[in-house]
DNA sequence: TAAGCGTGGCT
DNA sequence: TAGCCAAGCTT
Protein backbone atom coordinates (compact mmCIF):
# COMPACT_ATOMS: atom_id res chain seq x y z
CA UNK A 1 0.00 0.00 0.00
CA UNK A 2 1.65 3.26 -0.82
CA UNK A 3 2.18 6.04 2.09
CA UNK A 4 -0.02 8.71 1.62
CA UNK A 5 2.24 11.99 0.44
CA UNK A 6 3.83 13.35 3.60
CA UNK A 7 3.79 17.53 3.62
CA UNK A 8 6.78 18.30 4.43
CA UNK A 9 5.60 22.01 4.95
CA UNK A 10 7.66 23.86 6.99
CA UNK A 11 5.26 25.60 10.48
CA UNK A 12 5.46 29.64 9.70
CA UNK A 13 6.68 31.33 11.93
CA UNK A 14 5.01 33.46 14.64
CA UNK A 15 5.69 36.62 12.26
CA UNK A 16 4.45 35.15 8.87
CA UNK A 17 1.28 33.34 10.73
CA UNK A 18 0.52 37.06 12.47
CA UNK A 19 1.31 39.17 9.04
CA UNK A 20 -1.24 36.47 7.77
CA UNK A 21 -3.91 37.67 9.82
CA UNK A 22 -3.07 40.89 9.42
CA UNK A 23 -3.72 40.78 5.37
CA UNK A 24 -6.96 39.64 6.04
CA UNK A 25 -7.94 41.38 8.59
CA UNK A 26 -6.13 44.75 9.28
CA UNK A 27 -7.95 47.76 9.75
CA UNK A 28 -8.42 50.96 7.84
CA UNK A 29 -7.63 54.06 9.00
CA UNK A 30 -7.39 57.40 7.77
CA UNK A 31 -3.73 57.80 8.37
CA UNK A 32 -2.48 53.97 7.02
CA UNK A 33 -1.35 53.27 3.60
CA UNK A 34 -2.96 51.28 1.03
CA UNK A 35 -1.86 47.36 1.54
CA UNK A 36 1.43 46.91 -0.10
CA UNK A 37 2.36 50.55 -0.08
CA UNK A 38 4.43 52.59 2.21
CA UNK A 39 3.40 55.49 4.25
CA UNK A 40 4.20 59.07 4.19
CA UNK A 41 6.17 60.28 6.83
CA UNK A 42 4.36 63.19 7.79
CA UNK A 43 1.33 61.28 8.28
CA UNK A 44 2.85 58.49 10.11
CA UNK A 45 4.57 61.08 12.63
CA UNK A 46 1.14 63.34 12.99
CA UNK A 47 -0.97 59.98 13.66
CA UNK A 48 1.72 58.69 16.04
CA UNK A 49 1.96 61.80 17.80
CA UNK A 50 -2.02 62.10 18.30
CA UNK A 51 -2.31 58.31 18.98
CA UNK A 52 -0.13 58.86 22.00
CA UNK A 53 -2.40 57.48 25.27
CA UNK A 54 -5.53 58.81 23.16
CA UNK A 55 -8.01 56.17 21.08
CA UNK A 56 -8.64 55.57 17.26
CA UNK A 57 -11.78 57.19 17.34
CA UNK A 58 -10.74 60.66 18.96
CA UNK A 59 -8.01 61.08 16.85
CA UNK A 60 -9.37 60.36 13.72
CA UNK A 61 -11.39 63.96 12.73
CA UNK A 62 -8.52 66.12 14.27
CA UNK A 63 -5.94 63.80 11.97
CA UNK A 64 -8.24 64.98 9.14
CA UNK A 65 -9.06 68.43 10.08
CA UNK A 66 -4.96 68.72 10.82
CA UNK A 67 -3.48 67.41 7.00
CA UNK A 68 -6.56 69.43 4.91
CA UNK A 69 -5.10 72.86 7.15
CA UNK A 70 -1.62 71.62 7.10
CA UNK A 71 -1.05 69.13 4.52
CA UNK A 72 2.63 69.40 4.99
CA UNK A 73 5.38 69.08 7.66
CA UNK A 74 6.62 72.92 5.87
CA UNK A 75 2.86 74.11 6.35
CA UNK A 76 2.89 73.03 9.64
CA UNK A 77 6.09 74.44 10.94
CA UNK A 78 4.86 77.98 9.86
CA UNK A 79 2.03 78.24 11.59
CA UNK A 80 1.38 79.94 14.82
CA UNK A 81 1.63 77.86 17.85
CA UNK A 82 -1.78 79.65 18.87
CA UNK A 83 -3.24 77.89 15.73
CA UNK A 84 -1.79 74.50 16.43
CA UNK A 85 -3.23 74.85 20.33
CA UNK A 86 -6.43 75.66 18.51
CA UNK A 87 -6.77 72.78 16.39
CA UNK A 88 -5.93 70.43 19.02
CA UNK A 89 -7.98 71.74 21.99
CA UNK A 90 -9.85 68.72 23.22
CA UNK A 91 -7.87 65.98 22.51
CA UNK A 92 -5.85 66.50 26.39
CA UNK A 93 -2.20 66.06 27.05
CA UNK A 94 -1.23 69.52 24.72
CA UNK A 95 2.67 69.32 25.94
CA UNK A 96 1.85 66.66 22.67
CA UNK A 97 0.65 70.09 20.95
CA UNK A 98 3.74 71.77 21.46
CA UNK A 99 6.15 69.48 21.32
CA UNK A 100 4.63 68.73 17.60
CA UNK A 101 4.96 72.23 16.57
CA UNK A 102 8.43 72.76 17.70
CA UNK A 103 9.21 69.30 15.61
CA UNK A 104 7.67 70.29 12.75
CA UNK A 105 10.30 73.63 12.52
CA UNK A 106 13.13 71.44 13.21
CA UNK A 107 12.40 69.02 10.20
CA UNK A 108 11.55 72.28 8.19
CA UNK A 109 14.21 74.06 8.98
CA UNK A 110 17.02 72.19 9.84
CA UNK A 111 16.88 68.84 8.32
CA UNK A 112 15.23 70.12 4.59
CA UNK A 113 11.55 69.13 5.32
CA UNK A 114 12.34 65.36 5.38
CA UNK A 115 12.00 63.40 8.45
CA UNK A 116 14.80 60.67 9.64
CA UNK A 117 14.60 57.51 8.07
CA UNK A 118 15.79 55.65 11.49
CA UNK A 119 14.84 55.28 14.65
CA UNK A 120 18.09 57.34 16.33
CA UNK A 121 17.28 60.29 14.47
CA UNK A 122 13.94 60.25 14.87
CA UNK A 123 13.87 59.82 18.76
CA UNK A 124 15.31 63.52 18.76
CA UNK A 125 12.70 65.04 18.21
CA UNK A 126 10.41 66.71 20.67
CA UNK A 127 7.65 64.80 21.65
CA UNK A 128 8.92 61.62 19.97
CA UNK A 129 10.09 58.77 22.85
CA UNK A 130 10.74 55.10 22.28
CA UNK A 131 7.42 53.69 20.95
CA UNK A 132 7.03 56.53 18.44
CA UNK A 133 10.30 56.16 16.98
CA UNK A 134 10.15 52.43 16.31
CA UNK A 135 6.68 53.04 15.02
CA UNK A 136 7.67 55.58 12.51
CA UNK A 137 10.80 53.86 11.72
CA UNK A 138 9.18 50.79 10.80
CA UNK A 139 5.95 51.97 9.22
CA UNK A 140 7.51 54.90 7.23
CA UNK A 141 10.90 53.50 6.35
CA UNK A 142 10.15 50.25 7.07
CA UNK A 143 13.17 49.74 9.63
CA UNK A 144 13.54 46.54 11.27
CA UNK A 145 12.02 48.07 14.34
CA UNK A 146 9.74 46.97 17.11
CA UNK A 147 7.19 49.70 17.85
CA UNK A 148 5.83 48.41 21.22
CA UNK A 149 2.73 49.90 22.73
CA UNK A 150 0.18 49.14 25.49
CA UNK A 151 -1.59 46.77 22.92
CA UNK A 152 1.58 45.07 22.13
CA UNK A 153 2.95 45.41 25.86
CA UNK A 154 -0.62 43.20 26.72
CA UNK A 155 0.19 40.89 23.79
CA UNK A 156 3.97 40.35 24.67
CA UNK A 157 3.05 39.72 28.01
CA UNK A 158 0.56 37.31 27.43
CA UNK A 159 2.16 35.23 25.03
CA UNK A 160 5.61 35.32 26.70
CA UNK A 161 3.45 34.99 30.07
CA UNK A 162 5.67 37.77 31.68
CA UNK A 163 4.15 37.73 35.39
CA UNK A 164 6.35 40.79 36.33
CA UNK A 165 3.90 43.76 36.55
CA UNK A 166 4.09 47.24 34.54
CA UNK A 167 6.47 49.39 34.13
CA UNK A 168 8.93 47.17 35.21
CA UNK A 169 8.65 44.73 33.00
CA UNK A 170 8.84 47.60 30.03
CA UNK A 171 12.28 47.05 29.14
CA UNK A 172 11.57 43.20 29.26
CA UNK A 173 8.58 43.40 27.07
CA UNK A 174 10.96 45.67 24.56
CA UNK A 175 13.33 43.24 23.93
CA UNK A 176 10.88 40.61 23.55
CA UNK A 177 9.26 42.43 20.72
CA UNK A 178 12.09 43.14 18.82
CA UNK A 179 13.13 39.73 18.97
CA UNK A 180 9.89 38.97 16.88
CA UNK A 181 10.52 41.46 14.34
CA UNK A 182 11.17 39.70 10.76
CA UNK A 183 13.64 41.03 8.61
CA UNK A 184 10.57 41.79 6.09
CA UNK A 185 7.91 43.81 6.31
CA UNK A 186 8.57 45.21 9.95
CA UNK A 187 5.93 48.66 9.19
CA UNK A 188 3.31 45.91 8.59
CA UNK A 189 4.24 43.60 11.41
CA UNK A 190 4.27 46.71 13.85
CA UNK A 191 0.90 47.59 13.02
CA UNK A 192 -0.08 43.78 12.94
CA UNK A 193 0.65 43.20 16.58
CA UNK A 194 -1.22 46.49 17.52
CA UNK A 195 -4.07 45.45 15.49
CA UNK A 196 -3.60 42.11 17.29
CA UNK A 197 -3.74 43.73 20.62
CA UNK A 198 -6.94 45.80 19.56
CA UNK A 199 -9.40 43.43 17.82
CA UNK A 200 -8.54 40.44 19.52
CA UNK A 201 -5.85 40.02 22.54
CA UNK A 202 -7.93 42.68 24.47
CA UNK A 203 -7.86 44.04 27.70
CA UNK A 204 -10.64 41.88 28.88
CA UNK A 205 -12.82 38.87 27.58
CA UNK A 206 -9.51 38.12 24.64
CA UNK A 207 -10.63 36.29 21.81
CA UNK A 208 -8.09 33.64 21.80
CA UNK A 209 -9.99 31.33 19.49
CA UNK A 210 -9.20 33.58 16.36
CA UNK A 211 -5.80 34.39 17.30
CA UNK A 212 -2.99 33.67 14.99
CA UNK A 213 -0.60 33.02 18.23
CA UNK A 214 -3.05 30.77 20.06
CA UNK A 215 -0.88 27.62 19.96
CA UNK A 216 2.34 28.88 21.19
CA UNK A 217 0.83 31.36 23.37
CA UNK A 218 2.36 30.80 27.03
CA UNK A 219 0.00 32.55 28.67
CA UNK A 220 -3.01 30.92 27.25
CA UNK A 221 -1.24 27.52 28.00
CA UNK A 222 -1.08 28.21 31.66
CA UNK A 223 -4.58 30.07 31.42
CA UNK A 224 -3.38 33.89 33.19
CA UNK A 225 -3.63 34.80 29.76
CA UNK A 226 -6.41 37.28 30.80
CA UNK A 227 -5.13 38.90 33.55
CA UNK A 228 -1.70 39.94 32.30
CA UNK A 229 -0.19 42.33 32.02
CA UNK A 230 0.28 42.91 35.80
CA UNK A 231 0.23 46.50 36.76
CA UNK A 232 1.32 48.38 39.59
CA UNK A 233 -1.74 50.06 41.71
CA UNK A 234 -2.51 53.64 41.14
CA UNK A 235 -2.45 56.50 43.11
CA UNK A 236 -5.64 57.72 44.41
CA UNK A 237 -6.68 60.73 42.73
CA UNK A 238 -7.12 63.66 45.37
CA UNK A 239 -10.06 66.01 44.81
CA UNK A 240 -9.37 70.16 44.22
CA UNK A 241 -11.81 72.54 44.24
CA UNK A 242 -12.20 76.12 42.70
CA UNK A 243 -13.96 78.95 41.53
CA UNK A 244 -14.12 80.12 37.79
CA UNK A 245 -15.03 83.88 36.74
CA UNK A 246 -17.01 84.06 33.41
CA UNK A 247 -17.37 87.70 32.18
CA UNK A 248 -19.51 88.63 29.51
CA UNK A 249 -19.81 92.11 27.75
CA UNK A 250 -22.69 93.95 26.11
CA UNK A 251 -22.22 92.02 23.07
CA UNK A 252 -21.54 88.53 24.56
CA UNK A 253 -17.85 88.23 24.29
CA UNK A 254 -16.23 86.33 27.22
CA UNK A 255 -12.70 87.23 28.65
CA UNK A 256 -10.54 84.39 28.41
CA UNK A 257 -6.91 84.58 29.55
CA UNK A 258 -3.81 82.63 28.38
CA UNK A 259 -2.28 80.36 30.67
CA UNK A 260 1.40 80.03 30.99
CA UNK A 261 3.30 77.93 27.94
CA UNK A 262 3.95 75.14 30.25
CA UNK A 263 2.94 72.56 32.64
CA UNK A 264 -0.95 71.85 33.15
CA UNK A 265 -3.22 72.95 30.26
CA UNK A 266 -0.01 74.88 28.79
CA UNK A 267 -0.49 77.95 26.18
CA UNK A 268 -4.15 77.21 26.76
CA UNK A 269 -7.17 79.97 27.58
CA UNK A 270 -9.32 79.78 29.90
CA UNK A 271 -11.44 82.32 32.17
CA UNK A 272 -10.13 83.55 35.05
CA UNK A 273 -10.14 81.35 38.03
CA UNK A 274 -9.17 81.15 41.50
CA UNK A 275 -6.89 78.55 43.40
CA UNK A 276 -7.91 75.08 43.37
CA UNK A 277 -7.94 73.74 47.04
CA UNK A 278 -9.00 71.04 49.29
CA UNK A 279 -12.50 73.51 49.99
CA UNK A 280 -14.74 75.55 47.52
CA UNK A 281 -14.40 79.27 48.39
CA UNK A 282 -16.73 80.75 50.56
CA UNK A 283 -18.67 83.48 47.95
CA UNK A 284 -16.96 85.98 49.94
CA UNK A 285 -13.36 84.42 49.29
CA UNK A 286 -14.77 83.55 45.61
CA UNK A 287 -15.25 87.90 45.37
CA UNK A 288 -11.92 88.75 46.35
CA UNK A 289 -10.93 85.72 43.77
CA UNK A 290 -12.29 87.66 41.05
CA UNK A 291 -10.19 89.69 38.03
CA UNK A 292 -12.06 92.66 38.85
CA UNK A 293 -15.14 94.21 40.89
CA UNK A 294 -18.37 93.33 39.09
CA UNK A 295 -22.02 91.60 39.95
CA UNK A 296 -20.81 88.31 40.23
CA UNK A 297 -23.77 85.47 40.52
CA UNK A 298 -22.62 82.01 41.47
CA UNK A 299 -24.35 79.62 39.06
CA UNK A 300 -26.59 76.48 40.67
CA UNK A 301 -24.37 73.41 40.19
CA UNK A 302 -20.68 72.87 39.71
CA UNK A 303 -18.57 71.68 37.07
CA UNK A 304 -16.50 68.28 37.63
CA UNK A 305 -13.49 67.34 35.80
CA UNK A 306 -11.49 64.37 36.17
CA UNK A 307 -7.58 64.90 35.14
CA UNK A 308 -5.22 61.69 35.11
CA UNK A 309 -3.98 62.61 38.56
CA UNK A 310 -6.40 64.42 40.65
CA UNK A 311 -10.43 65.60 40.08
CA UNK A 312 -11.79 69.04 40.06
CA UNK A 313 -14.75 70.85 41.03
CA UNK A 314 -15.18 74.21 40.41
CA UNK A 315 -18.08 76.57 41.40
CA UNK A 316 -18.96 79.23 38.41
CA UNK A 317 -19.55 82.70 39.52
CA UNK A 318 -20.64 84.86 35.83
CA UNK A 319 -21.34 88.72 35.09
CA UNK A 320 -22.37 90.51 32.31
CA UNK A 321 -21.11 94.19 32.25
CA UNK A 322 -22.35 97.20 30.00
CA UNK A 323 -18.70 98.82 29.73
CA UNK A 324 -15.28 96.52 29.38
CA UNK A 325 -12.96 96.95 32.54
CA UNK A 326 -9.19 97.49 31.59
CA UNK A 327 -7.96 94.18 32.22
CA UNK A 328 -5.61 91.86 30.45
CA UNK A 329 -7.16 88.85 28.23
CA UNK A 330 -9.05 88.44 24.97
CA UNK A 331 -12.88 89.16 24.47
CA UNK A 332 -13.76 86.30 22.55
CA UNK A 333 -17.13 86.53 20.65
CA UNK A 334 -19.48 83.80 21.30
CA UNK A 335 -19.62 82.68 17.40
CA UNK A 336 -15.56 82.03 17.74
CA UNK A 337 -15.84 80.29 21.16
CA UNK A 338 -16.10 76.97 18.97
CA UNK A 339 -12.94 77.45 17.55
CA UNK A 340 -10.68 78.86 20.55
CA UNK A 341 -8.05 76.82 22.39
CA UNK A 342 -10.18 76.06 25.07
CA UNK A 343 -9.53 72.66 26.48
CA UNK A 344 -12.53 70.38 27.61
CA UNK A 345 -12.63 71.48 31.23
CA UNK A 346 -13.15 75.00 30.62
CA UNK A 347 -15.11 74.47 27.08
CA UNK A 348 -17.78 72.87 30.28
CA UNK A 349 -16.95 75.86 32.26
CA UNK A 350 -18.14 78.78 30.03
CA UNK A 351 -20.96 76.15 28.67
CA UNK A 352 -22.45 76.31 32.08
CA UNK A 353 -21.43 80.42 32.80
CA UNK A 354 -23.20 80.63 29.31
CA UNK A 355 -26.33 77.83 30.25
CA UNK A 356 -25.48 76.29 27.04
CA UNK A 357 -24.47 72.22 26.38
CA UNK A 358 -24.45 73.07 22.78
CA UNK A 359 -22.68 74.72 20.08
CA UNK A 360 -19.42 74.62 22.74
CA UNK A 361 -19.31 70.71 22.08
CA UNK A 362 -22.18 69.80 19.46
CA UNK A 363 -19.47 70.36 16.20
CA UNK A 364 -16.53 67.95 18.12
CA UNK A 365 -19.28 65.63 19.16
CA UNK A 366 -20.74 65.27 15.92
CA UNK A 367 -17.15 65.18 14.08
CA UNK A 368 -16.52 62.13 16.62
CA UNK A 369 -19.82 60.03 15.52
CA UNK A 370 -19.00 60.77 11.78
CA UNK A 371 -15.11 59.14 12.66
C1' DT B 1 12.89 57.53 39.15
C1' DA B 2 8.42 58.77 39.67
C1' DA B 3 5.34 62.16 39.01
C1' DG B 4 2.98 65.28 35.85
C1' DC B 5 0.24 65.51 31.98
C1' DG B 6 -6.36 65.18 29.18
C1' DT B 7 -10.07 63.17 27.56
C1' DG B 8 -13.94 60.13 26.41
C1' DG B 9 -15.86 55.51 26.00
C1' DC B 10 -16.83 51.31 28.23
C1' DT B 11 -18.30 48.21 31.96
C1' DT C 1 -21.20 54.94 39.12
C1' DA C 2 -16.40 54.79 39.56
C1' DG C 3 -12.62 52.76 37.79
C1' DC C 4 -10.27 51.15 33.82
C1' DC C 5 -8.23 51.94 29.65
C1' DA C 6 -6.04 54.11 25.27
C1' DA C 7 -0.59 53.92 19.04
C1' DG C 8 3.72 57.60 25.90
C1' DC C 9 6.81 61.55 26.67
C1' DT C 10 9.19 64.79 29.60
C1' DT C 11 11.59 66.30 33.53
Amino acid sequence: MPKPPRITQKPASPAARLLSWYDLHRRELPWRARAGATADPYHVWLSEIMLQQTTVVAVASYYRAFLARWPTVDALAAAPLDDVLAAWAGLGYYARARNLHRAAQVVATELGGKFPDTAEGLRKLPGVGPYTAGAISAIAFDAREAAVDANAERVLARYFAVEEPLPIAKPKLRTLGQSLVPEKRAGDFAQAVMDLGSLICTPRRPACANCPWTEDCVGRARGIAERLPLKAERAVRPLRRGAAFVASDAKGAVLLIKRAENGLLGGMLQPPLGPWTENFPSAKAAISQAPFAADWRKRAGIVRHGFTHFELEIEVYSTTLSKRPKIEGRWVPQDELRAAALPTVMRKIVAHALDEGGPLFSDRLSKISRA
